[in-house]
DNA sequence: ATTCTTGTTTGATCTCGATCAATAAGCCGT
DNA sequence: ACGGCTTATTGATCGAGATCAAACAAGAAT
């Protein structure tokens, strides 16, 4: 039997990018090592990029080290666009991350000269304004168990519900993106297990495999 | 002495809705009691809305009835634009509230045809991202106190640093925009009160004044 | 004024998730 | 395979904020 697993991307990766700068557009690559910076808080923007293979978390951070992330990008997932003059978080590879990157300025021409890509722009705008705002209630008012669930389905969802899922993100990442401390995900994750609703595979505890989405989706209120 | 005090907006109110629709542009009024619906969520959008006077709050709920309250809305706001068929939260006057409205479909039109208010609706959706953003920062990572002092100057500076600032919401809905409950919000600005921060003018509640901005700056990391 | 309702504060106690701590399990390079 | 390092699990304890409860204050209606 063919067990799926996400090591592949699964989204085409051309789409988005190219449709918002125009195809004529030049698109370069470049590879970031796992953990390396892609731009930083502050920063001026200078390009917006898709993700070919890998993984990226943007956050931000309080003076004393709270972390929090807003989004993990996953290949075939834009970021980095800015309306602003400086970046509003860090992004940076969770692991070794092949990106396209385009300029910033060429994708703000095709907005000033009302260019086909100007819906589009503002589509992205807004699906990361909705995933922001359902995470706002997510950090607001759900429990930890509620929330790890809401995590694994959304991981499940954005990479096609895989047979077997491979995280690229530790324990810490998830925390930070879920306002938790790495034990209690820990601990969340070994509560759906003992239950019987995931199980990690083989003897990688980053592999897991959900096996009942639908008992998954009630806990997720 | 003259103490300036927010019961008059103090935005101008013209703006933004009619620069997005071009000046002439029909834009109607409508008054909304103290507490009424304005839209629901999963309702289909027809209208933007723009408030001349009062406030509303939109917010998400849970089935079991848990409530997250994305913003809060003041005279001269934006609220109700949406890219998809649905309202993504629900809409309420938190006081009687009066606005200009628009139908969503002839701001559609202008982005269409490339016109001028494109830009203005793309920095629309942008500031709105970015209040969601530095929310979740709240949200995951912030203690009680922080997020109490962190919306008191933000409401500050919404209403341009009034002497006494009047809150149109009640704690509740406090805490249900900043995660926590309504007791815990009263004992926050309890805690600030008895260090001399913040005073309650008179003898109602929701009028306060804001004694050592720079002190709650601190606090709020 | 008086009553009713709603909103706020304050206190007592509880609980969920954080913190502290130890162990175990992978991963990587040699 | 081995050792060194990072990541994850699990247990014990703590504490910030929730919950439960009561008293009090402020408007609004009569």
């Amino acid at each position: 039997m063919l067990v799926r697993i996400n090591t592949a991307p699964r989204k085409p990766v051309d789409g988005q990018l190219a449709v918002l700068a125009g195809e004529r557009m030049f698109c370069s690559e470049f590879r970031y090592r796992r953990g390396s910076e892609i731009f930083g808080e502050g920063e001026e923007p200078e390009y917006v990029y898709q993700i070919i293979s890998g993984a990226v978390r943007t956050y931000k951070l309080l003076p004393d080290g709270r972390r929090q992330i807003n989004a993990f990008h996953l290949p075939g997932d834009m970021f980095g666009f800015e309306n602003e003059t400086t970046h509003r978080f860090t992004a940076e590879a969770i692991v070794e991350t092949n990106v396209h990157l385009m300029r910033r300025t060429s994708i703000l021409e095709t907005v000033r000269y009302g260019g086909a890509g100007t819906k589009d722009l503002i589509r992205f705008v807004t699906q990361n304004l909705q995933h922001a705002e359902s995470h706002m209630l997510l950090l607001g008012r759900k429990t930890s168990l509620e929330r790890v669930t809401a995590f694994l389905l959304e991981m499940d969802e954005r990479l096609q519900r895989p047979d077997v899922m491979i995280l690229p993100m530790n324990r810490r990442d998830i925390a930070d993106y879920l306002g938790l401390t790495l034990e209690t995900v820990s601990r969340a994750l070994s509560i759906l297990r003992d239950e019987g609703l995931l199980r990690f595979d083989g003897n990688t505890q980053r592999r897991l495999e959900l096996v009942d989405r639908g008992a998954l989706a009630r806990i997720d209120a």
